[in-house]
DNA sequence: CCAGAAATGCTCGAAGGGAGTATAATACAT
DNA sequence: ATGTATTATACTCCCTTCGAGCATTTCTGG
């Protein structure tokens, strides 16, 4: 391959999607009057832009980073910054056990407001069928463009699938239902600056999938917790709501909790046990289930 | 947040790996006498880095790209170029149905040969239990550091799990089993360039992940194909072997493929029927699966 | 014609997961 | 005190999925 001379003036960012749950609902650090991710220069002298980031975050919330996961890395054209200046901006995902004190720069904001048509934990939201919907409508010329928006918003009758985070937004994007695209007036949800509302959608798409296959939950939930406050914590994220007998069955059968052997009292009912995260499962799952229909050995 | 100066002299690369299967081999594109990933830098005018690096690829191979996935960001400060210059590189997986043909710089190369120690389609290996265990049990200090080779490697009994590849490398570089950590001598495998091994190991977990919920094997087939060829190719990716029966059994009640009509002769044995991929569950399957107790609308 | 090799069809049983019923233990209103 | 609302927790039922294997079919090559 040739190598050629690289692109000059390139500028790399770190924007960092921080997520708390606080009360049954799902939480991101916004700065710059709500408007925006924090973001930081990329800073020499870190060893990896994990741990790069991972100071930076702690330096700035005097709170501990519980789990960080790269997200994407963008660099489309439309980001260049000033004169001739590429920037790339790599984004990670955050999960934080409490939320940020005194001393931080940013807002802790609730996610459904820059995403609102995402919670459907009452049920499909309003907002789909009375404007989405009818929008998406008068903006699909073919067939295949109005399959894909009852498909990704489940119109119709379809199933809702709450992983595509990212997809719908990148179809009311298309659609120019959003003010981002600069195209006029949004349907529904808080802007922010930039492409900063796709990467929250990035990020929650990824929460979302990872929470049925890795123990990230726990990262958000305090030292000890009732499954009650679990499973609020697992719908606030997922966006629906979820089978409560059946969630505990999956959550005790998978050993991912021990009984600290103290109840809580004050929640109007039953007392409920308090649960703690079993950390040794961590070690345990390394050995992580398969799909394929292997032979045995 | 403080805006400080950003890095000065940053370089920004695409890595590739690409792949594709042929007769039942998984193969890498490899440049540089075989011994490293084909990487381009950064440049602008491309719409986003998906698109550029797909054009910079076509461009190479004179073959389609099927399928683009970006894998990871490094900046590691070790990764540091010349004096003072912070190198970011953007690694990525692509899948191709067919070798490049002649114009290419590159030489496809079975990845088995830079990580013999993750195929098992024949067995455990035997460089796993001659070399590699006993030099992980050499180089344990703690008990949980050789729990976590036993684990990782599937030693003392415990289960193999294909998708540990990224683990296992770690692993073997933390312990100064691998070249590329500048202390000697190797235990098994072709060494790469860089850290380009590490991303390979990268790219193969990402597809061993991926191929049990995306029908991305699909990529890596030509148009019409017998389900042994696909399991003989889901086989090679994974590096273990998969119960004939079962396979065609998820394959059919999937609905992933239809038949052609024809059928194929000189395999040996009775004639298989042809299949090709349904390119419609692409739409389809948009609605995934879940594993949330979800409770009914 | 016979052995070997694939392809394909079918069955059995264990495990997992969706959905609902039943019972227990508290707070709170009357 | 008593009843009601609310939450916690224990089971049950049933259907689907999936691991594992047997059996049969249809070709190739002696």
């Amino acid at each position: 391959m040739p190598i050629r001379a690289p692109v000059r003036g390139i500028v790399a960012d770190l924007i960092a999607v921080l997520v708390a749950v606080s009360e049954g609902e799902p939480l991101v650090l916004t700065v710059r009057e709500r408007r925006a991710l924090p973001a930081g220069p990329l800073e020499s002298g870190h060893r990896s832009l994990q741990t790069g980031l991972r100071a930076w975050v702690e330096a700035q919330t005097h709170h501990p980073l519980g789990y960080v996961e790269q997200l994407y890395t963008f660099a489309d054209r439309d980001r260049t910054a000033s004169a001739g200046q590429q920037v790339i901006s790599i984004s990670y995902l955050g999960l934080t056990r409490e939320r940020a004190g005194d001393g931080t720069a940013g807002e802790w904001r609730g996610w459904y407001a820059f995403l609102p048509w995402e919670d459907h934990r009452a049920g499909m939201p309003a907002v789909i069928a009375g404007a989405i919907a009818p929008r998406l409508r008068a903006w699909a010329g073919a067939e295949a463009e109005w399959q894909r928006a009852v498909l990704t918003f489940g119109l119709e009758g379809q199933p809702w699938n709450e992983e595509l985070v990212l997809q719908r937004y990148e179809l009311l994007y298309e659609a120019g239902l959003v003010p981002e695209c600069g195209a006029g007036d949004g349907v529904a949800g808080v802007p922010m600056l930039f492409d900063h509302r796709r990467i929250l959608a990035t990020a929650i798409a990824r929460l979302r999938a990872k929470i049925k296959y890795r123990p990230v939950v726990f990262e958000l939930m305090p030292e000890s917790f009732t499954l009650l406050q679990l499973q609020r914590c697992v719908e606030a994220i997922a966006g629906r709501l979820v089978h409560k007998q059946n969630f505990r069955r999956l959550i005790e059968q998978q050993e991912l909790v021990e009984e600290t052997g103290e109840v809580t009292h004050g929640t109007g009912g039953r007392p409920a046990k308090l649960f703690r995260f079993r950390r040794e499962v961590l070690a345990e799952r390394a050995v992580a289930g398969t799909k394929l229909p292997l032979v045995r050995a």
